[in-house]
DNA sequence: GTACCATTAAACCAGTTGGTTTACCATTAT
DNA sequence: ATAATGGTAAACCAACTGGTTTAATGGTAC
């Protein structure tokens, strides 16, 4: 299986899934913050938690085709490394919610009070 | 079960996988993006999707335990509004990552090549 | 070659998810 | 009072998740 096998190609939502449930769950962003150090070996990446090797793999796998990990083959090592790119769109989708955090509450309030169809662009332009 | 019902008390952990759980799921997210133009009723909400009743109302229940939706009754009609604070939770944690995808890649490959124990605060001090 | 090492594959399991349908409970309207 | 409405509860289902253990694969080292 080399590089250009037949890709699926992934719609906007299903990335955003697919980057979300990746990391929804704590061993797999453990992975990531390790990642963030250096690229690691996948027996190195397993060491410090208590579950099985096949467990972490599977996490990693869920890393990797979330884009989250990319994986460089060297005879039988796996150097992980971070891909972060996912973690833009993220940020680029979380976003279009800042306002709803910056402003304060009461005048939040009030804004959402107001019965007027003709506010600014909402965040919804992807969904 | 009214406002100050035992309250279980989560961890940073808990709450990260609460909310990037919450938002793995595009119907979730569309619900997110509409009360993000106001507040609205539960079948306001179910009307547009191709789905049963109970299973918006399950979704906006999972938003809810993340704390990205607020629900006021009001009689029998529910009102349900965005809480957007978990997002800049949320965004927070990613911006532990934003040097990543901000470095272009070869100085962040020379980087990562580097072999020093000595560099700037890693972003895992949460995991 | 033989033994070890890094990793995946496969089969299995209990628990969760995302959906359904039907039934129920309140509240509002006639 | 009766009917319609807004919403949840409950029971059910297939699919997926996160883990296990036991092979199997394929490189590396003696």
């Amino acid at each position: 299986m080399l590089s250009s096998a037949r890709r699926k190609h992934w719609s906007s939502d299903d990335r955003l899934d697919a980057v979300f449930h990746a990391l929804g769950d704590r061993t797999r962003r453990a992975l990531l913050a390790r990642l963030a150090n250096r690229p690691a070996i996948i027996t190195e990446l397993a060491q410090p938690f208590a579950m099985s090797l096949p467990a972490v793999s599977k996490h990693i796998r869920v890393l990797e085709s979330a884009g989250l990990v990319v994986r460089a083959v060297d005879g039988r090592v796996h150097q992980c490394s971070l891909d972060a790119k996912p973690l833009k769109t993220i940020a680029a989708w979380v976003s279009h919610y800042r306002r709803f955090w910056e402003t304060n509450l009461d005048e939040l309030a009030r804004y959402v009070e107001a019965d007027d169809e003709d506010r600014d662009p909402n965040p919804q332009e992807k969904l």
